[in-house]
RNA sequence: CGCGGGGUGGAGCAGUCUGGUAGCUCGUCGGGCUCAUAACCCGAAGGUCAUAGGUUCGAAUCCUAUCCCCGCAACCA
């Protein structure tokens, strides 16, 4: 039987999830999860707090807090921030945790008996004022090519070239702003990608065909020539030992610990739940689970190269099917930014307008071809024209002419026979293009089909005018309600992927409890189920009430001017 | 000559792989309706598809060159 190990990218526990995360990877990976479970198909989808690596260290520091309360705290600020946006895991932990350091220690020893990791020496800078050593953007100084006097460690901003730390002129460290710099040999492991380049090109390639246009290229080009071997320890004491005597008191790398997380975490999933399934056996290396990654573009090396090739190498799991990586999302324009103060915060924009409207609107944004733009103005528009006029007007006047006219309920012999009826076919076809369009993760898209089929109820019910009809004959007005009726059920079901919150109110109101089998019947468009389930008739159970409320363009004008004054307030600083 | 993505009616986007009358949502304009959240339904206007060449009977789509925007992405998580 086909599974699916749905895994979303690791948020590192160091700040504030902002809208772009959701955006980049959680929304889609939630959505696409419910719509899985909803077809009945077996998934999981698992992520967790990513806990190592120097950032974090730095932080902790100066919070003065140890490293693990540190990393604890921002896992549960996470993990609320995802249960308000109904963002659900199977699973979420975090790799600072034991489970997860056992997992690691297992690859890392396959790893090594295949001679892929080997120690090698080479040239760093040290900073002598704070201990620190200093890789890539932890030192500036003078590019050697050009002269530029903000060269980066890894990178020239200005001519481009990559740099060689130690050929630097007058480095500074970044961290504590000295100049006191040292060069220092040190030892550390190497991952020595360079040997797997024509096994991993071999299940690369095969990927051309399938996966996004902005994931293939781009990794095709870093590709195609070699693999560059990469260092996978550190000189820190935050970390996964290195299990080495010969490597005592060295950490492993954090990108190395970090995506290993998506096994671990299954692996202790499944305990919880008391499974007797393998996690490795029954899912990760299990030729019939589909392993797909959703992740923003700042990720795609490390899944789409060095994870597959360690898991391929190591022969702990198989690579992955799909790695349907996002661009970005920005704020008017401008790129999410917690220094400059651009940025929206996460839970003040949560008590205002609610998980459903966040979510429909960044679902109708979604950066899957190219970056897109959060913008204030735009999410009203969208919240306003279209999930309040179309779904939630349509909503309203059908259910509220329903509860009006028939307080003790619709007769049965209207609301049989749907699947048959004209509207009835084309929801049915809808429904079909939808469950594909989902299914090829076109989440954006999705909801637009969504949205159209709004419409196509919203002209159903005014092309039969049943308040006119009411006064001719109330058996024909009675009949369209009831057709109306199911397509609101419909529509709700068809939207619990995108706005669960939504979804559940929409069918709350009627007096129909609806099993997983329903669900699934009226998600893949099998409408004959409506027979069955109005068997003995139908009741609105309460006259709804404007079910998405619209949005002020007052508080809108607002929004944009805190934005913009809390943005020129630090640049003012 | 670093790499990748993008440049399509007023705005935001799809279509580009597999050439064949240029689509969607919003906005605008005109009409209809009054059940509903000043909503909904119908119709219309509006684009030489960044630019310049080329291939072709035919190009938004393929090829070449140029310009503009976004990002940094193989030791920032």
């Amino acid at each position: 039987m086909k599974k699916y190990l749905v895994t979303s990218a690791l948020p590192y526990a160091n700040g504030p999830i902002h809208l772009g995360h959701l955006a980049g990877a959680y929304l889609p990976a939630d959505i696409y999860t419910r719509h899985l479970k909803l077809l009945g198909e077996k998934v999981i989808h698992i992520s967790g707090s990513d806990e190592h690596g120097v950032a974090i260290m730095l932080n902790a520091k100066k919070e003065g807090k140890n490293y693990k309360s540190y990393v604890d705290y921002w896992h549960s600020e996470h993990k609320k921030v995802f249960d308000k946006f109904n963002v659900n895991f199977d699973f979420f932990g975090q790799t600072s945790e034991s489970y997860h350091a056992e997992e690691v220690i297992k690859w890392f020893d396959e790893l090594y008996k295949k001679e892929l990791i080997e120690p090698n020496d080479n040239q760093q800078l040290h900073c002598k004022a704070c201990d620190n050593h200093l890789p890539d953007r932890f030192v500036e100084g003078t590019c050697y090519k050009c002269g530029y006097t903000q060269a980066r460690g890894d990178e020239c901003p200005n001519c481009g070239i990559w740099i060689d730390p130690v050929k630097l002129i007058e480095p500074v460290c970044k961290i504590c702003g000295s100049n006191d710099i040292e060069e220092i040999t040190v030892t550390q492991w190497y991952l020595k990608l360079s040997k797997c380049h024509e096994k991993y090109r071999a299940w690369f390639e095969s990927k051309k065909n399938t996966w996004r246009k902005t994931v293939y290229p781009f990794v095709d080009s870093l590709t195609r020539e070699s693999l560059h071997d990469r260092a996978i320890t550190r000189d820190l004491d935050w970390g996964i030992d290195v299990p080495l005597p010969e490597a005592a008191g060295k950490k492993l790398y954090v990108w190395f610990d970090a995506p290993i997380g998506y096994v671990s975490n299954t692996k202790q999933y499944l305990e919880k739940i008391g499974s007797d399934e393998d996690y490795l056996k029954d899912w990760w290396k299990n030729d019939d689970t589909e392993i797909i990654h959703f992740l923003a573009k700042d990720n795609i090396i490390f899944h789409a190269v060095i994870f597959p090739v360690m898991g391929m190498e190591s022969g702990r799991i198989n690579p992955p099917t799909d790695i349907p990586a996002n661009q970005y999302l920005n704020l008017e324009g401008k790129q999410f930014s917690k220094s400059t103060g651009w940025y929206i915060d996460i839970d003040s924009a949560f008590e205002q307008f609610g998980a459903d409207a966040i979510r429909y609107y960044l679902i109708s944004i979604l950066p899957e071809q190219s970056d897109s733009s959060f913008t204030w103005r735009d999410f009203a528009a969208k919240i306003n024209g279209e999930l309040a006029n179309n779904i939630g007007n349509l909503i309203n006047r059908c259910l509220k002419f329903a509860y009006k006219n028939w307080e003790t309920g619709l007769d049965a012999k209207y609301l049989t026979g749907f699947s048959e009826t004209e509207i009835g076919k084309k929801f049915k076809t809808a429904i079909l293009e939808h469950k594909s369009i989902v299914d090829g993760k076109e989440f954006k898209k999705g909801i637009e089909q969504i949205m159209s089929m709004g419409q196509m109820a919203n002209t159903f019910f005014s092309d039969l005018a049943p308040w006119a009809q009411f006064k001719a004959d109330p058996n024909e007005a009675e009949k369209t309600i009831a057709l109306t009726s199911i397509q609101i059920m419909t529509l709700g079901v068809l939207l619990s992927p995108y706005v669960p919150g939504l979804s559940k109110k929409i069918l709350s109101y009627f007096d129909i409890a609806l099993t997983d089998t329903h669900r699934k019947k009226i998600y893949s468009g099998e409408l004959e189920v409506f027979d069955e389930l109005f068997a003995n008739g139908m009741k609105i159970t309460e006259a709804p009430k404007a079910l998405v409320p619209k949005i002020d363009e007052k508080i809108i004008s607002k929004l944009e001017e805190d934005l913009r004054g809390k943005a020129e307030e630090l640049d003012n600083v």
